[in-house]
DNA sequence: CACCATGTTCCTTG
DNA sequence: CCAAGGAACATGGT
């Protein structure tokens, strides 16, 4: 479930749950995703250890802690990779199979559950440092992303995956805001306008605050057995669950503007998907 | 069996 | 320095 928005859901969900607890136990089931941390480690600074607060940054969720028995406080990093989730539930229910790592909150505990292990849960936040800006603060500004797509030649979408460029776009909502722009993926970034590069600007801000609004009114409840954590799709916008993402997975089906059908292609490895008709290049 | 998948990083080649 | 392509990580869905 992770782009920005998501990411944003969660760390929103998590952060009145966690605040204030205190780790009692740390259960480390698969030590990859604490890379480059160790597991002794990791259990070392973890055990005793407070949440103060979780943020987001990009894709990654930020957990402020404070050591056990002292005022010194760290981060903890977080990342759900393509298919992690994290969650509270009761001490009782059963860790799901793919569980990375388990934190013991007394009446509850803290479940990182990831069956690709791709995601992370770590000590070193070095990551962070190598964002670009926020896209929902005013560090992102229609002049400060056309000066970054001015420096490449690569499509336009590509681009928008770079998370040094921006933070938070992944493949969904990259396809999404180029639609909304209505610019061709394929298009050179350095061959926008200055007119093009607002537009693009303003669809990146509306597709992401859009999908945040829409999560937000999707309960977050996690249970190892029934996941609605594919707020991607869903909406409750009239009582119904209407789908939201206007291309996304949508090869095939009429564009939702000019009925032309939408089509699927590969860039960079990662599919593309748009409408041939309302994104010329 | 084939192909696909919301992410990131590393490597090679040009 | 940049770009493009591929592979890797590991598992599950169709």
């Amino acid at each position: 479930m992770p782009e920005l928005p998501e990411v944003e859901i969660l760390v929103r969900h998590l952060r009145p749950l966690l605040a204030g607890r205190t780790i009692r136990e740390v259960h480390v089931q698969r030590p990859a995703v604490l890379d480059p941390t160790t597991a002794p480690r990791f259990k070392m600074a973890l055990r005793g250890a407070t949440f103060l607060g979780v943020t987001r940054r990009g894709k990654y969720l930020l957990f402020e802690m404070r050591a056990p028995g002292s005022p010194r406080r760290f981060m903890l990093l977080g990342h759900l990779g393509m298919t992690g989730r994290m969650y509270l539930a009761r001490k009782s229910e059963p860790w799901p199979k793919h569980a990375a790592v388990v934190l013991e909150l007394g009446a509850n505990q803290f479940i990182y559950d990831d069956p690709r292990y791709f995601g992370r849960l770590t000590l070193d936040a070095s990551p962070v440092a190598k964002l670009g800006p926020e896209p929902l603060t005013a560090q992102f500004t229609p002049g400060l992303l056309a000066r970054e797509l001015k420096r490449s030649r690569q499509p336009v979408k590509v681009k928008l995956l770079d998370q040094s460029l921006v933070a938070g776009i992944g493949n969904i909502y990259a396809s999404e805001a180029l639609f909304r722009a209505g610019l061709s993926p394929r298009r050179a970034a350095n061959r926008l306008s200055a007119p093009q590069v607002e537009k693009l600007w303003q669809a990146i801000r509306k597709v992401l605050t859009e999908a945040i609004d829409c999560g937000s009114t999707i309960p977050l409840n996690f249970q190892p057995h029934r996941s609605n954590g594919l707020f991607y799709y869903g909406s409750t916008q009239g009582g119904f669950y209407t789908e939201r993402l206007r291309v996304y997975d949508r090869a095939a089906q009429p564009c939702g503007r000019c009925q032309t059908p939408l089509k699927r292609m590969i860039q960079a490895a990662r599919s593309t998907f748009y409408c041939p008709h309302c994104q010329k290049k």
